[in-house]
DNA sequence: TATTTATAATACGATATCGTACTAAAGAGA
DNA sequence: TCTCTTTAGTACGATATCGTATTATAAATA
């Protein structure tokens, strides 16, 4: 890889981490006090995987360590908008699914960081974003592929 | 906005998000004990300002609580990666420059982390990467116009 | 089957994050 | 100059993160 593509690599890496603290921000704004944004994120992947997912699964979706991810289910079993039950298949496992008040915390939080986002001043450029759309789910899948 | 719109303006979100976090583990693995990608980001913004900057300044930058940065510097400085002087316009601040030896961490993490990007089985997607970039610099932009 | 090895989750502890309250200096206005 | 208000940084405490070690079960193999 040339001098050129490497820190074209390393400027792309600084741009997306700015914009996933500002993402984060937007989003945080619209939770309850304990809750983050990869909560709001667990809400929503399970809210595609009624049949619950595994800790395991989880933390590997989320890439965060197995610990930090036990840490977060707690969370949001105690407060109601998970709820945790024995994996049928493996009695050492665990399955985590979505409540209906997860269904609708999940629902409010984004009806409102989507009112925000619509009200920004300078307004959000929809056509850069649709435009990255493709090639950062590319990118990301690559990712994924790669580790 | 239309619903269209709202649910790509989130997609990019947890793509731009996950990527994020990819990125993150791909410096951390180049970096010594404590320090994180946050660290190894503000050594670079400081590299590019030898007269340094107050805490102030980077907090806002790196869009983290004054109180964080506090303690970041803090780390920074126990290792002997940066210099915390007083700031001769103001005696309530300070200013933060990174010292040779925190120059050193950062060429040696980014020439690693170049080389294992440089690596990847299957390799980054160099064309899609900088496809997105001048989109993403205008997005970044706008938000943080936004703020 | 009995034993060994691998895996899912967690307990625990060290460190990090970040909100609230505080101190000290700067700037504004009488 | 003498308040009054604002601002830069930090102390402190509650909670979060995450690495290491542990427990329980599953899977592999003798």
């Amino acid at each position: 890889m040339d001098d050129d593509s490497t820190h074209n690599v390393f400027r792309f890496f600084t741009e997306v981490g700015i914009i996933a603290q500002f993402s984060a921000r937007l989003i945080e704004k619209n939770l309850p006090e304990r809750i983050t944004h990869l909560h709001f994120g667990l809400l929503g992947h399970m809210s595609r995987r009624p049949d619950g997912e595994t800790p395991q699964q989880l933390a590997y979706a989320f890439q965060v360590p197995k610990t930090s991810m036990t840490h977060m289910i707690r969370v949001l079993e105690a407060e109601g908008y998970i709820e945790i039950v024995p994996n049928p298949e493996d009695a050492r496992s665990k399955l985590a699914k979505i409540t209906p008040k997860g269904g609708e915390l999940l629902m409010q939080a984004y009806a409102k960081s989507a009112q925000d986002a619509a009200t920004m001043d300078p307004p959000l450029l929809i056509d850069q974003i649709e435009q990255c759309l493709e090639p950062l789910a590319q990118i990301r899948a690559q990712l994924d592929a790669a580790r």
